[in-house]
Formats: C-alpha cells, sequence, structure tokens
DNA sequence: AACAACTGCCACAGATTTGCCTAGATTTGT
DNA sequence: ACAAATCTAGGCAAATCTGTGGCAGTTGTT
C-alpha cells in the first residue's frame, strides 16, 4: 500500500521539487498553498505524513503541527529556512517528528521520509494499536480502560464503544446515523436520540479533561481537544 | 496495561517535550524537577522506566540511577548534556540501560524506550515457556500445577484451563464468548453463564493472592493484579 | 454400590445501564 | 425580534448484568 504525503509550503518551487522527488519514490503525494488548506484536506482525508513549512501566511506551521498532534498521531517535518535553536525546540515541542533546515537537499529529505517509515513500520508489526490517545485521554481497547492522564475514568459498556469510536474519528464530524450504525450496529432509519444520551453522560466524565465532545448543530457530534490558547480567543 | 514512565530534567522544556512525545505513545508520564523527587515518588509507586538527566543539582542523576539499582531492577535511561567517553562509561556501569546525549531527538528517544520495553517483554515470554507468572502467583503448564507464593492451590480441570488462558492474557479484557471458544471449545453462540460459575470458584480460590479476576461489566473480566500503590491513590 | 468431586443450571436479590420523556435553554432563519 | 427547530439536563422505569447459594446430573474412585 503507497503511502500518502502532504506538503504545505508557499513556494510553488519548492512544493514541487519535493514533490517529484517523493513521487519518484512512488509515494502518493499531494501540495498545498498553506497549512489551513492542508489542515483542511487532512481531516477529509488523512495522510501518513505530512511536510510542512513553518514560514507560512495565514495560520503558520507550527500552529497546524500543534493542532495536528492534539488528535493524531500522522507523522510530521518541520521544514524552517531558520536556524535558530529556539526554533528547533518549540518545533520539536509541538509534536514534529523531525526538522529540516532550508536550503536542504531532497536527497536528505527523502531519506527522512524513509526512516521515519521504516520506524513506524516497525513498531506495528510489534505493537499493535491498542493504545488511542488524543490530548491527555488515552484509552486501551485490548484492557478496556480509559484514563484522563493518571486517572482512571471507568466507562460503561455503550460509552466505552462509542468513546472508542470518536477517538478513532477525532477532529471529525460524526453524524448520528453513523454513531447508530457503527457503535449500535444499527441499519435502519432509526429516529431516536439514544446517542445524545450516552454523549450527556460521557460528557460528564469528560469534564476533567481537555478532551471535550461538541455538538455539530443539525449533524451530529465531534472529539476536540480543548486548547489553553484558544480558550484564551474565545 | 500501560507503561509508567517517570522523567527528571531541570529543564522545564526538555521534561516537556520528551513527556509530550511519549504520553503520544500510550504512555503514563510523570514529570519532576529533581532526581531527588523522582526518587522520592518512585518509592511511593514504582514505575516501570525511569529516565533520568545526570546533570541536575542536588543529588546527581547517576548517584540516583546507582541508588535505584540497589534494589530494584526498574529500567533506566541516563541522558546527559556530555559527550564524554567517560561519563558514558560510568554511567552504564553504574546500571543504566541506555544512554543518550543531547541534544537527541525526541523521535530517538521513543525508540529506545520502545526497543527497552521490548526487549523486557520478550525476555518474560521466553522465560515463561511453560511457567507462566503474574503477581505473586504462578502456573506450570506441564506439572499442571498453580502456586501462589509458596502454597500450592489445587484447581480443577476446567478451573486450571481458564486461569491458564487469563494468564495468557492477563491485564487484557476477555469476553465470556472468548472464554468459551478457547477454554471450552465451544463455537456457536452459548447463552450460558458457565464462565462465571467456574471464575465464581476460581475467586474463592484466589483469595489470599494479590491476583484477582476483575469483572468487566457487560464485557467479560479481567486478570489483574491489585496494586497496593494504586489501591492507595483511590 | 456408595461416595466424592466436578460442572452446569436455576432463581433471586441487588446494582447498573440505558432509552425515553419532559421542561427549559440555545441556535437558526425570516 | 420572533417562531421553529434543535440541543441539554434531570428524572424515571424497564431491561440487563452480576454474585450467591442451592441443586442435580455426570464422572471417576473406592
Amino acid at each position: 500500500m503507497s503511502k500518502r504525503i502532504y506538503i504545505a509550503d508557499d513556494d510553488a518551487n519548492i512544493r514541487f521539487i519535493i514533490g517529484s522527488f517523493l513521487k519518484n519514490e512512488g509515494y502518493q503525494v499531494e501540495e498545498f498553498e498553506s497549512g489551513d488548506a492542508l489542515y483542511e484536506r487532512f481531516l477529509a482525508v488523512p495522510c501518513d505524513l505530512i511536510i510542512l513549512d513553518i514560514m507560512m501566511e495565514g495560520r503558520d506551521g507550527l500552529t497546524i503541527c500543534a493542532k495536528l498532534r492534539e488528535s493524531h498521531s500522522v507523522l510530521i517535518i518541520i521544514v524552517s529556512a531558520l536556524d535558530s535553536e529556539l526554533d528547533r525546540i518549540t518545533g520539536i515541542t509541538l509534536g514534529s517528528d523531525d526538522y529540516l533546515v532550508k536550503p536542504f537537499s531532497p536527497v536528505e529529505l527523502v531519506a527522512r521520509v524513509k526512516a521515519l517509515f521504516r520506524r513506524v513500520d516497525l513498531d506495528r508489526k510489534v505493537v499493535s494499536a491498542d493504545i488511542l490517545v488524543v490530548g491527555d485521554m488515552r484509552i486501551n481497547v485490548k484492557s478496556r480502560d480509559c484514563w484522563i492522564d493518571q486517572k482512571k475514568v471507568d466507562l460503561t459498556p455503550t460509552e466505552f464503544a462509542l468513546l472508542t469510536y470518536m477517538f478513532q474519528h477525532a477532529d471529525q464530524a460524526v453524524s448520528r446515523q453513523q454513531l447508530l450504525k457503527h457503535v449500535w450496529g444499527v441499519e435502519w432509519d432509526a429516529d431516536t436520540r439514544a446517542t445524545d444520551d450516552i454523549l450527556k453522560r460521557l460528557r460528564k466524565k469528560l469534564v476533567d479533561s481537555r478532551v471535550k465532545v461538541e455538538s455539530v448543530w443539525g449533524f451530529g457530534f465531534r472529539l476536540a481537544v480543548e486548547n489553553e490558547h484558544e480558550k484564551s480567543e474565545k
């Protein structure tokens, strides 16, 4: 299965060069002019690796990077023209898996990309993805328990199934139909607010977490990580 | 059961970076400003792995490392800004299991952590080809006997088979279906609570052990080791 | 044949879960 | 600003789940 890579850089030249090299290696590449465009696309169709320039208009790369990392474990390579140690640290802090300073050789980039994929493929073989992490929460599918940081949270069967599904679709808007189908196993058009009920109870148990179940008016719900930064913006 | 990791570094930035990455991998992470603080905490609640900066005020990392190693077999990764060969040798001699020189990439650290866990988990499995150990109990699959500490426990055939299966899936939630299939060899959807019955009897025989059969409401059961420390935290 | 051990089933009580209902708050569109 | 649609929160009762003790059928042993 070919890996999917997204690139965001406002310099069309760079995009093209990086893109060509990666396509040459057999990767499925999509290019974006801005981090926001990439983020949009990612929510619709997730990819395996992201290459982000941190110097872009709009929300900068680091913000996007942080946003992605709150609820997804996609690989991220940060690219920057700045070579200050500060930026290196900040970039890494926000969760990038690797960091490259411009100008860099495309060969170098390709090497890093391959190295990252090698690493995760190795992990996948040994450690199956039993543990799902979103923000400050994690659930272990095998042992069937759920944690907020260090605190264990007791969940009922339906709550657990629902939360697992939401974790797997973090940041995506999920419709009631979808939930009924995948969590309840109901295929027909059930006219029920059962989903709301479980979510209502789930919300109570998540008050201490930064992970929140938002409601998408007239549609369904979305799992989101409350962010200090955004909170102050509101 | 998720692994518990303690980090001691006087640089809050580094602590945060390392912490975030490890949390993202599903580990239970706690951060400490000094080696002494970590040591205190460790005595109260042991962990599986420790990441220590050796350049800290107070008792330095190496001393703590030696201290920890006197009586415990916890995994230790030493982190240092020094790149002298001398320090490397000393650190390893004093019992650390791995050694990283700053600046290092978080990715590298995560990889090493996983590698260490992989190694010890592998060891445990190999040793226990026909002797399974969980907490203060062990069962010998070949001689078909079972011990709590030094005391032998008599088990009936079904009890033994069931316990063996639970030992092989320690810390995991196991459904009744699963038990019926693997212990009884029943494939169809049996509506029976035979599993509950055997476990009921098994539980009585395990009262003196720290190993407990928990029930996972609406799902099945889970074998867990009752932990003094976690108990007190509740 | 008598006996003991093992195992599955039943019924019951207590606890937990869950869907629904209703009233009040919130959002949207005109 | 107002009406209609949608969401939230509390309470309730039916349904479900679990632990317990008792019981009976089967198996193997003396």
